[in-house]
DNA sequence: GATAAATATGTAAACGCTTACATTTATTTA
DNA sequence: TAAATAAATGTAAGCGTTTACATATTTATC
C-alpha cells in the first residue's frame, strides 16, 4: 500500500494525496476529507524512507554515547529526549560502549542514514578517525555537537564541563579534611574528563605542597572492574593512601565494592571523593562525597546548540559557516556528605 | 556525491560500482580496486536511505521500552546490542517514557520508518490502541516481539517471566520470616508484571492464611516517587505493616528514599523485599532482598526470537505465517540479604 | 461580465540506490 | 575452432515520496 494506491481510491493524483498529508498547499476541504478516510480505512502510513529520499534529509538526529549503563548517560539521554518534543525531529540513540572501532564504525553508519545532525560524546580524545568522520560529517553538511567528552584539536561545538576545577576542588577537599597521602584513579587519560581531572588532582597536590609517587596514581577505564581493581592496588602499597579521588561514578563504585568486600569502612580506614552523582546512594542517604554537575543543561544545551545549527542550514549554507564555533563549559558542584573525612 | 558520481570517475556504470560496493554479483577485481579507491578518496558513503527504498527493506530494528533510567532496561538494551553485533542489524532506541500515548506515536513512526522489525515492552497491557498497531504491523509483515511486558489478547511473541511466582516467592519469604501484616506497593495494575505481581502477594496472603485489609495495597506506577509515596501512606497507618514488598526497582529506591528520611532503619522497624536487582545496593554490599532474573538472557531470547521471524520472512512469507508463536518464560531467582526479616 | 487573483488539482522529474535482464567479453570444452 | 559456459559490464525500471511547474476551476474586483 503505498501513496499510489490512496490516489486511486480517492480519484485524486498522488500529488493531491501528499498534500493532503502534509498540510502543504492547496487541497480543498473535502478532498482532503476523503483522503484522509482513505488513508484511515486502509491503515496507510507512509514511508519516511521514500521521503527522507525526495526530500533528502530525514529529520532523525543521531545521539553517540560510550555507556548506557552509566546513569550520567541515561539521564543526559532523557534530557536530550525532552529538548526535542515538539521539534519534529527523531533521536537514534547509538552506544559506542567505549570502543574506538565501534564508535568509528557508528559514525560511518549513522552517515549511510543521512541523519539530520549528531551529538556525540567520543570514547577518545585522540581518535583521529572519529575527528575525520565528524569533521567530514560537517563539510557534508552533517552539523555535529560534541558532549562532555572533547576531540583534540577539532574544534567542534560542544557542551563540556570544567572537569579540571571539579577534579581540583574535590580533591582539596580531601586535602583540608587532613589527608596527605591521597591516590586518584584516573579515567582514560586519553579522554577530556579523564585527563582534566588528572589535571585537577595534579594542580590540587600542588598547590598544598604535597608530593606524592606515581603509584598513587591509577589508571582506570571509567568502567566498574577498574574501580574495584585501582582501589585494591592502592590499598595493597607500601603505604596505601587514607583517601581516593576518583574520576567518575562508575569506579566509584567500583572502589565501594571492593571496600565492602575487604571490609573497609568509609570513615574509619579510607576516605573518597568521586566524580558524578550516585542517584542511588544519594537516595539511601549514602554519605558519599561527590563533584556534580547540571547533567539536564548540559543535554538541554547541547541539543539546543545543533538544532540552532540545523536550522541555520535550512536558512542557508553559508550562514552556517560563518557562524561562530559555540564551546560551553557548565560549571561543577561540589557536594561534602561526610566520605571526604575520617572520623577523628 | 552519489554512486552516479563515483560511476562517472571510474568510468563505469553505477551497476559496477553498486555491485562493488555490495560485493555482489561479477566485479573484475582490478575494476573494483579502482571504484573503492575513487570512494575512499571522494570520501563517499552510499545513502542507506536510498538503498533501504530500492531494496524494501532497512535493516533496522526498533526498540521501545517504557524507561531509558530503569537500570533494568538499560541492561536490557545492553543485551539486545550484544545479541544483534554481526547479524548486520542496526538498533534504534526509543522511549515511551511510561505515557501510551508517546507509546502509539513511537510505534506509528517505527512503521513510517519501515523497520525489519520491532522488539517492545509495552507500557500498559490494556492499551488497545497499540495492540491494534502492533497487530497491523505484523500484518504489514513487520514482526514484533514483546519483552518483559504483554499486551492482553495480542498473541504475539515475547519473552516474559514468571511475576507472579517470583512475587509469591518475595512474599513467602517475608512470612517465613515472622511477618503478620504485610503491605505491597504495586505496578501499574494494567500491566502485565504489575498485575502478575500483586497476585503473587495476594496468593501467598491466601495460603498462609493471612487476611489483610486493602489499605495495605498501594497502586504505584513503577516509578521512584510512587515508591516513596506509597511506603509512606503504608507506615501512617494505624496498624502499619512491618514488611512491604515493592513491585519494582525503583518504587523499592523510592521506599528507601522514605525510609532514609523518616530515619526509620532496615532491619529494625521495618522489613523489605523488593522485584528486581539495584545493582548499586549489591555492589555495596546493602543486604536488600529482591527478586531477581536473568536480564541478558532474557534480551537475548527475544532478540532470538524477532530475527527467527526476520528470517522466515524473508524466505517466505507463508513459512512465517505457519509458524507458531512463541511466548516464552523466563524463571525469578529469590535473593535474600536480609532486609526480609527483623532483628529478635 | 471581463479580468485578475486565489484556490485546487494534475503531470512528471527528481531523490540515490538495487537488480532483472541484456549484452559483451573471456574462458572452457569437445 | 566452433560452441558452450562463465565472467564482466551496461541499460533501465523500480522503490515511494515531494515539489516545481502547468493547468483548471473558483472567487473577488471593478
Amino acid at each position: 500500500m503505498n501513496i499510489q494506491d490512496i490516489a486511486q481510491k480517492a480519484g485524486t493524483s498522488i500529488a493531491t494525496v501528499s498534500r493532503a498529508l502534509n498540510n502543504s498547499g492547496y487541497v480543498k476541504a473535502e478532498t482532503k476529507q476523503r483522503i484522509l478516510k482513505i488513508v484511515e480505512e486502509n491503515n496507510f502510513v507512509p514511508s519516511a524512507i521514500a521521503r527522507s529520499l525526495s526530500r533528502s534529509e530525514t529529520g532523525n538526529i543521531g545521539v553517540i554515547v560510550p555507556d548506557i549503563e552509566n546513569p550520567f548517560f541515561s539521564k543526559l539521554i532523557v534530557a536530550l529526549e525532552e529538548r526535542i518534543q515538539g521539534t519534529g525531529y527523531n533521536l537514534i540513540f547509538l552506544t559506542s560502549d567505549e570502543q574506538r572501532e565501534k564508535e568509528q564504525r557508528l559514525i560511518n553508519m549513522i552517515e549511510q542514514q543521512r541523519v539530520s545532525g549528531l551529538i556525540m560524546a567520543p570514547v577518545a580524545e585522540d581518535n583521529k578517525i572519529s575527528r575525520r568522520l565528524l569533521l567530514q560529517l560537517e563539510e557534508k553538511n552533517i552539523p555535529v555537537a560534541l558532549v562532555d567528552r572533547d576531540l583534540l584539536d577539532s574544534n567542534l561545538d560542544g557542551v563540556f564541563m570544567d572537569n579540571l576545577a571539579g577534579a581540583y576542588a574535590g580533591v582539596e577537599a580531601l586535602i583540608k579534611a587532613g589527608h596527605q597521602r591521597i591516590g586518584i584513579i584516573t579515567g582514560p587519560i586519553t579522554s577530556k574528563p579523564g585527563k582534566e581531572r588528572l589535571d585537577g588532582y595534579l594542580k590540587a597536590l600542588q598547590e598544598y605542597g604535597l608530593k606524592l609517587g606515581r603509584d598513587y596514581i591509577i589508571k582506570g577505564d571509567f568502567k566498574i572492574q577498574s574501580g574495584y581493581e585501582g582501589i585494591k592496588k592502592l590499598l595493597a602499597l607500601p603505604t596505601p593512601p587514607t583517601a581516593v579521588f576518583t574520576s567518575n561514578n562508575l569506579m566509584t563504585l567500583g572502589c565501594l565494592n571492593y571496600l565492602n568486600e575487604a571490609k573497609y569502612q568509609i570513615g574509619r580506614q579510607i576516605s573518597l571523593v568521586g566524580f558524578d552523582e550516585i542517584e542511588v546512594l544519594k537516595l539511601i542517604g549514602y554519605p558519599l562525597s561527590i563533584i556534580d554537575r547540571d547533567v539536564s543543561l548540559q543535554g538541554n544545551l547541547v541539543m539546543d546548540i545543533l538544532l540552532e545549527k540545523i536550522r541555520l542550514l535550512g536558512k542557508d549554507k553559508k550562514s552556517l559557516a560563518r557562524r561562530e564555533v559555540k564551546r560551553l563549559t557548565i560549571p561543577y558542584q561540589l557536594i561534602l556528605r561526610g566520605s571526604e573525612k575520617l572520623e577523628s
